[in-house]
DNA sequence: GTCTATATAGAGATAGAC
DNA sequence: GTCTATCTCTATATAGAC
């Protein structure tokens, strides 16, 4: 990370990510940002006010990058079934981060639901509809170029796809690994292919 | 509960499970615990000297009940299809407690991994391991019944099956509700279905 | 924008009386 | 088995100097 383009504001929110994909929003603290950025604790404040303005912040530039990622993959003009693997790939991704440790943002603040303030509760909705929506698009999709194949509601088959993912990262970073998860999802696929 | 049959170490216990399944490891505290069992935080060190040695007394219980509750499904004579939408049930369950804000204990643990010693790790994993095997036997026994029908490895697909039963909760706690998690778990059986 | 210093509250845990 | 009292550490957050 270069600083001459990337400020304080950043890094803190750089070392926030990381800190909260590992240990859950309650399991760190700004202590922890403070040593990992290299400034005191004060000055953390100066760029968040409190806890909730940081995983906003976090929150919303998460949903950003995280946008940037998927729109190419529906533009693309590769079959549905190929983008939802490449979709899938961003899941698995996140667990192959060294130490195999990293969970989704939002499904980690997800489980901590309860100590977040509305305002961030509201995001973590907003990234998981912005998921489904983008999942159920592909389902779609793959409907109409006979690249996959289900029975019943698209819709409700989109929460499940995204339940699957998120899940199948929650339990093989707790047992499995990244092999787990990818063979995880390889069965996923093999029950929306056809035939 | 009647106090003469449930001594306050299982009172700690019951209100310890409702916390963590609600709050998670790193939002309840021994104080919590005292103020709802009506005794000082003293006194539940008295049961439990460390919050390790609570959370081990909880998976413990929690294992054991877990057991009772799946034995039977397998021992029934109903068709493999049927044990599953019966074993998909108690995750749904979980979530129809009253205030809809539940998790699975070892699901929240999970996310709270890091916080964990890794006493209560093993734990976790020994929970999600017994409920692999479970499913797998499940899975093998619809093969043969026909009441069930997927491509791939029986193992694959029974982590597949659990990891979604623990991302349709955790997602569905978050938005949606008992009825969203109905629906995903739904879909679930219909894409293990034959036909 | 970063610092020192501090306020205030809560955490986990222990000693020892009753 | 429960209590009061206390220890020690850490948390979030703020005031004010540089």
């Amino acid at each position: 990370m270069n600083r001459r383009t990337h400020g304080t504001r950043e890094r803190i929110l750089d070392v926030g990510l990381d800190l909260v994909q590992r240990r859950g929003i309650n399991g760190m603290s700004f202590q922890d940002l403070s040593d990992a950025v290299g400034i005191r604790k004060a000055s953390v404040h100066h760029h968040f006010a409190s806890k909730t303005d940081m995983v906003a912040a976090l929150l919303d530039r998460y949903r950003t990058h995280f946008g940037r990622e998927i729109r190419p993959i529906l533009g693309s003009r590769k079959p549905a079934a190929a983008k939802l693997k490449t979709y899938f790939g961003l899941f698995a991704d996140t667990l192959e981060q060294p130490g195999n440790d990293k969970g989704c943002l939002c499904g980690m603040l997800a489980a901590e639901l309860l100590s977040l303030e509305a305002e961030n509760v509201e995001q973590v909705r907003g990234f998981f509809r912005e998921n489904y929506r983008f999942i159920e698009q592909i389902l779609n999709e793959g409907r109409s170029d006979a690249s996959l194949a289900f029975a019943g509601d698209t819709a409700a088959m989109a929460r499940l796809v995204f339940s699957s993912l998120e899940g199948a990262l929650l339990v093989a970073r707790c047992d499995g690994g990244p092999r787990s998860m990818k063979a995880t999802l390889q069965s996923l696929l093999g029950l929306l292919s056809p035939g």
